[in-house]
DNA sequence: TTTATTTGTGCAAACGTTTGAATAGGGCCA
DNA sequence: TGGCCCTATTCAAACGTTTGCACAAATAAA
């Protein structure tokens, strides 16, 4: 036996039968006697029997091992994702591969290049902030390769995606703020290519509109990089300036981290003088002071979510069902009110 | 050609030469004539041929896939060692197939066992609170397939580990407390079976003699969850009590927020009143208030220094190297001094 | 007894590569 | 003309499975 890695022939040898007759015996296929079958179980059992998987993916054409491809690990929403993926993935026999692009479209490609040589049965993306040219999907979707994407959905046709209802989230947070007194709202806009933040931004007009407050363009500030730092001195600025906003939603909770420093640095109450909502719900956003509201996107939900629909996708494929119908799921956001927003005490 | 794929036999086919010739021309292999070398790349390129890495693995017995085993993927120390990983990783042509154990051992078991089948060629190990025995481990060890613990590194024979210097982590930051005034601290420890909790409160104890501070055994108490509700409790039952401390040390910074939000309740003042220090300086701990002192493990340098060792692993098995040489490679970690710790200004 | 049917097993090809060994067609030298 | 060495290529086996088909033996039906 070499090195710990016994074979189909190898059983086959010792019983003197065919490597046909051992394979069908370990699947319980019809046809086989159970005496056989005792025989090649009792010794696979005995010398620890390892299927090799690629021998069966290569002679199948199936791998049971999905992509995932993602911005960065190291973000707490990322991260409850993939997690969500695993979860469901594992409990269906799949293994995940995972590459992060950090933002890189260059690595981003190269990326789904050696998943594909790998033989992946299907892809989940969010793709990179770089990402503006959807060429390198769109030639996957037309061979009907089972792609789902998540959070960062593109415009293209018959793709199948998973979001969350950003337009809604942000759009509740605003009407929270108002209602809690509110009506010199700053928005921390995040990258503008992104349409989860334009959506946000979306619902963040809406609920101004729907409450009769004046639009003021030069209290929607893009923070491209997201930093902390980058909000804290946006935040410094514009509370410096007259008129003095009494009320910030930020489209991400590091930004409202830092912009809440900002505001203490200036001597401003949160939430007396300023009320604070961020998105996401990170980690850290209860645990700050004060806690932040925020903006639950349910991350393990949306890998969840996206995994089951893409399994479903790869055995469609299977069952060549050619067409491939469009289709978004939004998931629901939750509003988790906490103490940087709460001016009116009940 | 099919569905997308087109194989080293469909060129053969096409050009009128062996699929040999075609292997081998793609590889710039000697012996093969310029002329047939051009052919072969430019219809390669034109029809874009993509390898199929499967049966380059069943072939070559070489996947260049390495597994990945974490308790849990939503945690910022675990995924900066992810990203660290998966950035050596990539850099040298592998892939990173990933598993969560959640903290159990039968999902640790089992996730090894789908990695062994899918052919990885190493791996990479953080083993779950639950895992006592290190039998599965030890029957890998014994046939010398490359396996790499980090973090959390068990006590056999023969293994290649990477840990943070914990003892020496601890040490340092108990010491800072006592520089900053702080003479009766409390240690809130990890799980008991977790080597890394051992060496922390063997830092927290060397740091008290070395300062003739008696030892109170009831100071130290054992954290089994590690959750913010139960450092919670934790903490304001020990500062009810009598003598009141003047100072936390905390396993890890989840625990060292809660106790800092129970510290708060009980209307003591963080520094002034008690100092806290925690440990692993995750992403949350600069933005809660104040923010807190903690010791960095610098998990993206754990991650790639693990992988870079088992990557030398791989290659030396490959050289045939049979006698596999116990190390550990111990990496420093950095205190972090924030507000939570500093009651002497400068 | 012959013929048909069932039951259990084996053969061989296939999946897409790689690779040691064999071979064909030169050209060169004696 | 024969022998030799190059060079460029092909052959065929191998990696470990799966699977359609053939086959032999046993059983049932006629």
């Amino acid at each position: 036996m070499k090195l710990g890695q016994v074979t189909i022939v190898d059983i086959a040898k010792e019983l003197n039968i065919s490597p046909s007759t051992v394979s069908r015996a370990l699947k319980d296929y019809p046809g086989i006697s159970d005496e056989t079958k005792e025989k090649v179980k009792a010794l696979a059992a005995k010398w620890s029997y390892r299927p090799n998987a690629v021998a069966m993916s290569l002679r199948r054409s199936k791998s049971f091992t999905i992509g995932v491809i993602i911005p960065e690990v190291v973000h707490f929403f990322f991260s409850t994702v993939i997690s969500g993926v695993e979860e469901i993935a594992f409990s269906n026999g799949y293994n995940v591969i995972l590459c992060q692009t950090n933002e890189s479209l260059a690595r981003e490609k190269s990326s789904i290049e050696t998943m594909l040589s790998n033989q992946i049965d299907g892809l989940l993306v969010s793709f990179s902030k770089e990402t503006v040219d959807f060429e390198h999907f769109k030639k996957l979707i037309d061979i009907n390769f089972p792609i789902v994407f998540f959070d960062r959905v593109p415009d293209l046709e018959n793709t199948v995606n998973v979001t969350v209802n950003d337009f809604q989230g942000a759009f509740e947070a605003v009407k929270h703020l108002i209602a809690q007194g509110c009506t010199k709202i700053v928005h921390l806009a995040g990258p503008k290519n992104l349409d989860i933040s334009k959506q946000r931004q979306k619902g963040y007009m809406e609920a101004l509109k729907q409450a009769n407050i004046p639009l003021n363009q030069d209290w929607i500030i893009e923070c491209p990089k997201g930093t902390q730092e980058e909000s804290f001195q946006i935040t410094k600025e514009i509370f410096e300036k007259s008129p003095v906003p009494d009320g910030v939603f930020a489209s991400n909770d590091i930004a409202a981290a830092g912009s809440m420093m900002a505001l203490k640095s200036l001597g401003l109450k949160i939430p007396e003088n300023v009320g604070v909502v961020g998105f996401s719900d990170w980690q850290f956003s209860a645990m700050i002071d004060p806690p932040l509201s925020t903006v639950s996107q349910h991350g393990f939900n949306i890998g969840q979510t996206a995994t089951k629909l893409l399994l479903d996708l790869i055995d469609k494929k299977k069952e060549a069902i050619t067409t491939r119908e469009h289709r978004t799921i939004v998931l629901e956001t939750e509003l988790i009110i906490r103490q940087s927003s709460q001016r009116k005490k009940f």
